[in-house]
DNA sequence: ATGCCGTACCGTGTACGA
């Protein structure tokens, strides 16, 4: 069983990459981040012709996660349990799925703009809940296959961006995310993909300005992280690096991991 | 070749991304 995780930059204007490479990964769940669409416009047409079932969640054009899967997706959830809202909104940032045993959460944290923005405190607000929430599925069922996947808009160590001096005053680096990240991984959820694709410089976001990807100025901020259970099943990890290359390919690069 | 910023919105600019 294979699952991936992708951040899309929009499902409509990437519907063509995303099922051309899902005809050839050989991928059986898809989890996807910021479609920027509402469930009405999302493109499902082409991923049922492909065999999968899609689930997304979407309000308006901001944010969007979904999950595309041909093996089954059960027990949808739209958001996790105490999930903080953003202006007393609820926004589009986690969908939880069950795909052939295999609890899937599509996540899309938040960005966090600046260190002095609002919108960081939420970040850090919104990781907490999730560790929270996510360790009481691990005390309820600690056998639990449990997939976190998804932009979680962190860089875990300095060897995670192109650059430390670039990003010295930026969000993604600061030790209070660091912390937030180290917190879920310490829950017992591990990144299951580094131990096949070490650094330095493997990155899985590369800006689309100023010709970063081929200049190899990234940062590796897509994860999945596995439950213990799930963690024991991994054989194979890879950043699919192809994908950030060509026509209109979006900013983050596919991540797939391969279960016996 | 890895290639010079993208996507969405009632829009002729602005918000958001990281």
């Amino acid at each position: 069983m294979r699952i991936a995780t992708w951040n899309v930059n929009s499902i409509r204007a990437r519907v063509d990459r995303v099922t051309d490479w899902l005809e050839r990964a050989d991928v059986d769940v898809l989890a996807m981040q910021e479609t920027k669409c509402s469930d009405d416009q999302f493109p499902t047409m082409p991923f049922v012709a492909l065999g999968y079932d899609v689930v997304h969640c979407g309000f308006n054009q901001w944010n969007g996660v979904a999950i595309a899967s041909r093996v089954g997706i059960d027990d949808v959830h739209v958001g996790f349990d105490g999930q903080p809202t953003w202006s007393d909104s609820a926004e589009a940032r986690a969908l939880g799925a069950t795909c052939n045993g295999v609890r899937v959460w599509s996540l899309y944290v938040p960005n966090g703009r600046t260190v002095d923005d609002p919108h960081y405190t939420y970040k850090l607000e919104w990781l907490a809940a999730l560790r929270d929430t996510a360790r009481g599925w691990l005390t309820a069922d600690p056998k639990a296959q449990i997939a976190l996947v998804g932009d979680w808009n962190i860089a875990p160590t300095d060897e995670d961006v192109w650059s430390v001096e670039f990003y010295k005053d930026s969000t993604h680096v600061t030790p209070p995310e660091r912390a937030a990240f180290s917190a879920i991984v310490d829950a017992q959820f591990a990144d299951v993909v580094r131990p096949f694709t070490p650094g330095p410089a493997v990155y899985t976001y590369w800006d689309y300005t100023q010709l970063a990807f081929p200049k190899g100025r990234g940062m590796r901020i897509d994860f999945i992280l596995g439950s213990p259970a799930l963690a024991q099943r991994v054989t194979h990890a890879e950043i699919v690096r192809e994908e950030r290359k060509g026509k209109a390919p979006s900013d983050h690069a596919p991540v797939v991991v391969e279960l016996s």
